[in-house]
DNA sequence: AATCCGGGGAC
DNA sequence: GTCCCAGGATT
């Protein structure tokens, strides 16, 4: 059905446009103008809350203030300031487009769908959103508060985790952009969502356009919008290496760095071995499993001690459950210092305790790290 | 169309 | 425990 179809969308708009800005909250990137400072914060925002987005924004533009800075910086720099936001190619793509930028836009972010959408990281939301607020061009943003927004207003029963709901609410979004309004009438569409239209319990009696919407005259704006169940993530067992080096290592902890692509790349770990579902449920077993694993794997010889803790994390599509061993390294003398595996797809090295800001670690190995360094 | 890719907060 | 969030890339 045609956009123009939907009924009370200028009302729908003029309500929202007023509301936002009679209280719109005071965000740090509502107040710059400067493109690249909007893109870094819609980059951030993709999957990410308002209030964990907030200091990793004034961490990363406080390093990172220009395009001329983000391209110049070592990629390793990037990626630990990004630690604990997750989606770790989000940064990498990041800097990787705004390079992009600098080489063949003279570092200006490009104001045309047709250019911004070529670079990496840069989807149809993001571009939407950068385009609206950084340069007021009449693009819609639609995310996934956009599609509740809508879906309950105009009673919309798609499901849409489809991308094909996808495109009907782009055209919707675009149809009720007011003139010369774009910018804020996109933001105000977001707030609306997170404070008023939110996904559970909505607001209904403070919402400015409770009147009119369908939803709430259907008595359905709990069932909207309609989403598809995501799989549960696999459950996977774990069984990792806390080892601590002797010698001239002594007081440090192997560590590896991850391959270049996939699950977590390029972060920093302990150690680990994955194992069957029903393997290593003794410590005894596991230990035996872990040093002869770790030896055939990576040709990384230690003998584990005992158990030292145990901790879960959940991704999105996996849930792993990791036993942590304390281990010693089998060779008599502990001088591994050119004995370090290779020819593996990870880099090994030791860490001190005082180098852990050096590297970027996946969060369940920073909760690790920082019980292991509470008892000593 | 389905899967991969993090993490945390609200309930 | 469940759900979902200011999504994008890859296949």
């Amino acid at each position: 059905m045609p956009s123009s179809d939907y009924p009370h969308r200028e009302y729908f708009a003029e309500r929202l446009l007023a509301w936002y800005r009679r209280g719109k909250r005071d965000l740090p990137w509502r107040r710059s103008r400067d493109p690249y400072h909007i893109w870094v914060s819609e980059v951030m925002l993709q999957q990410t809350r308002v209030e964990t987005v907030i200091p990793y924004y004034h961490r990363f533009l406080e390093r990172f203030p220009t395009i001329d800075a983000l391209a110049a910086a070592p990629e390793e720099e990037v990626l630990k300031l990004w630690e604990g936001l997750g989606y770790y190619s989000r940064a990498r793509n990041l800097q990787s487009a705004v390079r992009e930028v600098k080489e063949r836009y003279g570092g200006v972010v490009p104001d045309t769908k047709e250019d911004i959408a070529t670079l990496k990281g840069v989807g149809p939301y993001t571009s939407g959103a950068i385009l609206s607020i950084a340069y007021n061009k009449p693009e819609p943003a639609v995310d996934g508060n956009v599609m509740r927004v809508l879906a309950r207003f105009f009673l919309i029963e798609e499901d849409i985790m489809k991308p094909g709901t996808r495109t009907v609410m782009e055209k919707l979004a675009r149809s009720l952009i007011p003139d010369g309004e774009a910018g804020d009438f996109n933001q105000a569409l977001m707030e609306f969502g997170a404070l008023v239209c939110s996904p559970r319990s909505p607001q209904c009696l403070t919402c400015p356009v409770m009147e009119r919407c369908a939803a709430r005259h259907e008595g359905r704006e709990d069932d909207l919008p309609v989403k598809k169940k995501a799989k549960p993530p696999r459950p996977e067992r774990r069984l990792a290496a806390f080892i601590e080096g002797s010698g001239e290592h002594a007081g440090k902890v192997l560590i590896r760095q991850r391959p270049q692509e996939g699950l977590l790349a390029r972060m920093w770990e302990l150690p680990h071995i994955l194992v069957e579902q029903g393997a290593g449920t003794t410590d005894d077993e596991a230990m035996r499993l872990l040093q002869g694993r770790l030896l055939q794997d990576e040709t990384l010889d230690v003998l584990p001690q005992e158990p030292f803790m145990h901790a879960e994390h959940t991704f999105s599509h996996i849930h792993w459950d990791m036993q942590v061993y304390r281990c010693r390294l089998a060779s008599a003398d502990g001088k591994t210092g050119g004995a370090l595996p290779e020819l593996t797809p990870f880099h090994y090295r030791w860490m001190g305790h005082e180098e852990m800001e050096q590297y970027a670690f996946p969060n369940v190995f920073v909760r690790i790290f920082r019980e292991a360094f509470k008892q000593g």
